[in-house]
RNA sequence: GGAGAGGUGGCCGAGUGGCUUAAGGCGCACGCUUGGAAAGCGUGUUUAGGAGAAAUCUUAACAAGGGUUCGAAUCCCUUUCUCUCCGCCA
């Protein structure tokens, strides 16, 4: 959510960055936000002096009974009547206007960055770095679908019985291997100095609002109706919510976390050939890396994280590459986001495998996660995040790309954590 | 799940309707004192909204939300969390 200071102060800034996500109705919204929040103000100083009189009345009504007088007392109980009402009217006036206020602020989306491009379909998604080399597979190559069955390391039809499609059961190395990437990721980000997490895998309500899920995605996530929890569709809901009504300290920058989680995501509808297999699941498994970061350094941050991210799937061998998202595909609450994509050989396609935003203070306003600034005044802090990786899709680009007559080949890096070097 | 007790500032802790403008202490900051330090003394020490160029003024906040009252940390209702005992349990 945009704070309410900056769409008062830079409207034509914001009506410029929302036109970049092709955001309907701009002007109309911001004009009635700008409007709405003028009406709170005069109406919050109203009440106040309502509010101020009928304070001072209620101290001299104390007085008069302390000293027994208690004929003046009453008298001037009848006065407070009027005001009583006045205040409560006032009141009820203020909280209306607030919550259209927030209705409209909410529908808000956050501004791009300069960097980002416009466009409005994943067409124009621009693609901005590409590494490794794409395996050129001998002619019975299966997509990892089939690979799956062949090895039986992962039964799909399995996960269908005891859950449902898009709840696959992971078997023998198939399980081993994820269980590898799972360590192998977290050492690596590890290494880099980021402090492993294990966070709650449901969520309420105030947590869900704080990263941006709620109110409007709520049908994106499982909801556990009878305790009113969500199961969590990234680590970065439970993870960045460590900071919900946090008072940072300058010296407490950069924060860096990581946490491994399952992912459950409803994603309702879009059944067909370009989600099968591991392409798009209701659950999966995914590290991710969040920061929280002074605002003049989340944009070095972001771009540590890329060249973090970049660094693993080199050694993993992977063909892939970088996109900047643009405007119309950017996600709501983002700033900046670039999108790996993982070269799927036998699919022919490319694989989203990692998302990595700078969110400015988006997230931070909603979550009131603010640090004392050197003026000694509290501004709001930065978030960022990013996977490194999600599992499914990384295992679909290992499967096929390093598939054999012989068996899938295990990448070096990852012998250690599986203890064997072929799926065959 | 049952019964009971609780939630007060950065922390500890008083506070059963009006000198609470939240006592007292600890911590922290600054000053005095000192050769320097400690101790001592003094001053200050929350967040958010509104008005103002600023000084400052003002409103709200004692787990959260409602209610009673001229007036609520204090009384009532709902929710939530913590602790103790019992039950269940990896």
């Amino acid at each position: 959510m945009l704070s309410l200071a900056f769409i008062r102060e830079n409207k034509e800034l914001l009506l410029k960055g929302l036109a970049k996500r092709n955001f309907k109705d701009a002007e109309r919204i911001v004009d009635e936000v700008i409007e709405k929040d003028s009406l709170r103000r005069n109406t919050q100083a109203a009440l106040d002096q309502v509010l101020a009189e009928s304070n001072k009345i209620s101290k001299e009504i104390g007085n008069f009974f302390k000293s027994g007088e208690v004929q003046k007392a009453n008298l001037l109980k009848e006065k407070t009547g009027q005001l009583k009402i006045q205040s409560k009217e006032l009141n009820e006036k203020l909280n209306q206007i607030s919550k259209e206020l927030n209705e409209l602020l909410y529908q808000i989306p956050n501004i791009p960055n300069e960097l980002v491009p416009a466009g409005s379909t994943e067409e124009d998604n621009e693609i901005i770095f590409e590494e490794g080399e794409i395996p050129k597979l001998h002619e019975s190559a299966l997509p990892h679908w089939e690979l799956a069955k062949k090895y039986d390391i992962i039964d799909f039809e399995l996960g269908n019985k005891i859950t449902g499609a898009g709840f696959p059961v992971y078997k023998g190395k198939g399980a081993k291997l994820q269980r590898a990437l799972i360590s192998y990721f977290l050492e690596k980000n590890s290494d880099a100095g980021y402090t492993e997490i294990q966070p709650p895998l449901l969520i309420n309500e105030a947590s869900g609002f704080g990263t941006g899920q709620l109110p409007d995605k709520e049908g994106q996530m499982y909801h556990v109706g009878i305790d009113n929890l969500f199961l969590i569709p990234t680590a970065e809901v439970p993870v960045t919510n460590i900071y919900r009504d946090v008072l940072l300290k300058e010296e407490d920058f950069p924060i860096c976390n990581t946490a491994y989680t399952p992912c459950f995501r409803r994603e309702a509808g879009s059944y067909g050939a370009h989600v099968r297999g591991l392409n798009r699941l209701h659950q999966f498994d995914k590290v991710e890396i969040v920061r929280i970061e002074h605002p003049d350094n989340s944009y070095a941050a972001l771009d540590k994280m890329v060249e973090h991210v970049k660094e693993i799937l080199k050694e993993l061998g992977l063909p892939y590459r970088i996109l900047r998202l643009c405007g119309g595909d950017l996600g709501f609450t983002s700033a900046l986001t670039y999108d790996f994509e993982v070269y799927s050989t036998a699919q022919k396609r490319w694989l989203e495998i990692s998302s990595i935003s700078n969110f400015e203070s988006f997230q931070a306003n909603r979550l009131k996660l603010r640090f004392k600034n050197k003026e000694g005044k509290s501004q709001l802090a930065h978030t960022l995040n990013g996977s490194s990786l999600a599992l499914p899709r990384v295992l679909a680009g290992l499967l096929e790309n390093y598939q054999t007559e012989k068996g899938i080949k295990i990448p070096e890096v990852l012998q250690k954590y599986t203890g064997f070097d072929i799926i065959d």
